[in-house]
DNA sequence: CCGTCCTATGGATGAAGATG
DNA sequence: CATCTTCATCCATAGGACGG
């Protein structure tokens, strides 16, 4: 089902249902997406009370929200606290206030930089060691599959694809210039010009339509053109 | 901290050999 | 012939090293 999705909202209906099934109220799923790398696009897919999505945007919350930055800097499990949102107390007494008591949150990070984390959240009662065993794996896939089925809905947003492929020597060229070597470099370790060498990095900034040869590489790097 | 100098980088244009 | 690859020259600018 959640595989073969083919908009956001049958990938969040999907995500829906089974939430309600593993025995929470709510869920909500964001997917951070690696460009643009100053200012990572976030798509985020709730079913919260409507005033806890407006207050939770209005006050910019999704920036200090602590299970946020533990869900980019780890995939473990995380299971909301007095503790963990200490740094966060008004966010965290408002969003009880908003019915949100309980909850559990699962991130995953792919190869492409692009990450993701479901949360399931109820009003009471709390989860238990034996509940979390129970149902992690079924939590870790769900979180995978919604990782791989949103990821791949928003793949033209991220996944910068050139116009026409690159060329083996285009494609050469611009992996050593990943590496960070000069073009007098790369003409040394491939027997060519200097010239010759700026000559395909040229033709790969212009296929990739990036403004110069750094982001060329970046955007090649995150579509995955250079594994 | 500032200015100078050199190198690397980025971009334009032109030309020519190899290959299928 | 179209495409890929190669090489050259010219010019502007950015960045690093160095001395004052």
């Amino acid at each position: 089902m959640l595989d073969r999705a083919t908009s956001e909202q049958a990938v969040f209906d999907a995500l829906r249902a089974e939430t309600q099934r593993l025995g929470f109220e709510h869920c909500a799923y964001g997917l951070r997406l690696a460009v643009p790398v100053s200012n990572p696009k976030v798509i985020t897919l709730n079913d919260y009370p409507s005033s806890w999505q407006a207050r939770y945007l209005e006050a910019g919350y999704l920036h200090i929200d602590p299970s946020v930055r533990h869900g980019r800097q780890s995939q473990s499990p995380l299971v909301w606290t007095d503790t963990m949102f200490a740094s966060a107390r008004q966010m965290w007494d408002e969003a009880r206030d908003h019915g949100l008591r309980v909850g559990w949150a699962q991130s995953s990070l792919d190869g492409f930089g692009v990450g993701g984390m479901l949360t399931l959240s109820r009003s009471h009662e709390p989860l238990t060691a034996r509940e979390l065993l129970d149902k992690e794996s079924a939590m870790r896939w769900l979180v995978q599959a919604a990782h791989l089925s949103l990821s791949r809905l928003m793949k033209p947003c991220y996944a910068v694809q050139p116009e026409t492929p690159l060329t083996p020597r285009e494609l050469e060229v611009l992996k050593w210039t990943a590496d960070g070597k000069t073009a007098p470099d790369i003409g040394d370790i491939l027997g060519i010009s200097v010239p010759t060498v700026n000559f395909h990095i040229k033709n790969v900034v212009h296929k990739m339509k990036a403004a110069n040869k750094t982001a060329a590489v970046v955007q090649a790097l995150m579509s995955g053109l250079l594994n």
